[in-house]
DNA sequence: GGGCGATGTGTACGATCGTACGCAGAGTGG
DNA sequence: CCACTCTGCGTACGATCGTACACATCGCCC
């Protein structure tokens, strides 16, 4: 019998392993037995650890839209006045947010769960409101709203179109949307 | 033998099938026997229509992206100048894209396939091209770059927040976005 | 040391999946 | 009216799935 009893990492291990295998196959093409094969853990623990696929999902969706929300304060936190806050917003845009094809696919999972079940709309809500509380650090709630809209924007446009719009137009939208203030 | 042979209609009916069942369970859902069955076709016409279930997704997608682009593209060919062409953008954005839940559904269907496979970032590029040339015809370039993630950004924002902008705010991002011009 | 909850896992079951392929039946030329 | 072609479909196969559950093993208390 492989002695892997009293493993207390086990269940994270899980989480990360699914959330790897979205990025990779999509939720489409998860299942227990491909995640317990990542995760090195026998298939029984899945049904140990998680009452079904949904409650997995949701705990994997959870860890990471925490983590994505989480940096975005922490850049937002880093800036002093106005001017230094746009520049953090360019920086989220152009540099952070989907540097990595992982997190874009995630990003674009969960929205999609979201879309259809109200269960993962919690987590986009969460999301949502983390990132319009970080920006009225700096600016008003309006222009929050408007300006978290635009990130999200050009966030997907930078992602999913072949000619990503330059970091000047980048910038000079950031300008444009924040010059009423 | 049920005597379906020529039945010119049939793949027609198995792609917007295939849309529904998506919109409904999502591309995870999706399997040729439920498509066949809610297109009330045999299972056989599944493979001998289409060569795969790739195959099928992709001419779904297609049909889908394109039928929204040619209604965004209407929408602003109606308007005539600045001034109506900003209204069209805001009835856009608050009215019409994501008016059922089934277009936002399967919008982010699409755009997390295109976030794993370049097969599917073909759509969504000819999608985003249309939209700007839609919009160029009342702006220039780099704002109509611009608006179009903006609408992006307030359309999912809409969708996916329990809060949605109120629609003054959706005007009033509009202007500042577009005043520059 | 020995018994006993608690913890964790191997395995098996029924359902569902994609796909291939032999063949039925419609259309057509003689 | 026959025969031949070719379009289209029923069906069966092997793989994979989620889940349940009997049972092995561990830590602990007496």
């Amino acid at each position: 019998m492989t002695v892997r009893r009293h493993d207390p990492d086990r269940r994270d291990r899980i989480i990360d392993a699914c959330l790897d295998l979205i990025a990779e196959v999509g939720v489409a093409g998860v299942s227990h037995r491909k995640v317990a094969a990542l995760a090195d853990v026998p298939l029984g623990s899945m049904t140990y650890h998680f009452a079904g696929m949904d409650e997995l999902l949701r705990e994997a969706f959870g860890r990471f839209s925490r983590s994505v929300s989480d940096g975005f304060e922490q850049r937002m936190s880093e800036a002093t006045d106005v001017e230094t806050a746009r520049d953090a917003v360019v920086a989220i845009i152009t540099e952070d947010v989907f540097d990595t094809q992982r997190d874009l696919v995630l990003t674009h999972e969960l929205y999609t769960l979201a879309a259809r079940e109200p269960a993962f709309r919690e987590l986009t809500n969460a999301w949502m409101a983390q990132s319009r509380a970080a920006l009225e650090r700096h600016f008003d709630p309006v222009t929050a709203r408007m300006l978290d809209a635009l990130i999200e924007g050009l966030t997907i446009h930078r992602a999913l179109d072949t000619e990503a719009p330059r970091r000047e137009t980048v910038t000079e939208a950031v300008r444009r949307i924040t010059a009423g203030v």
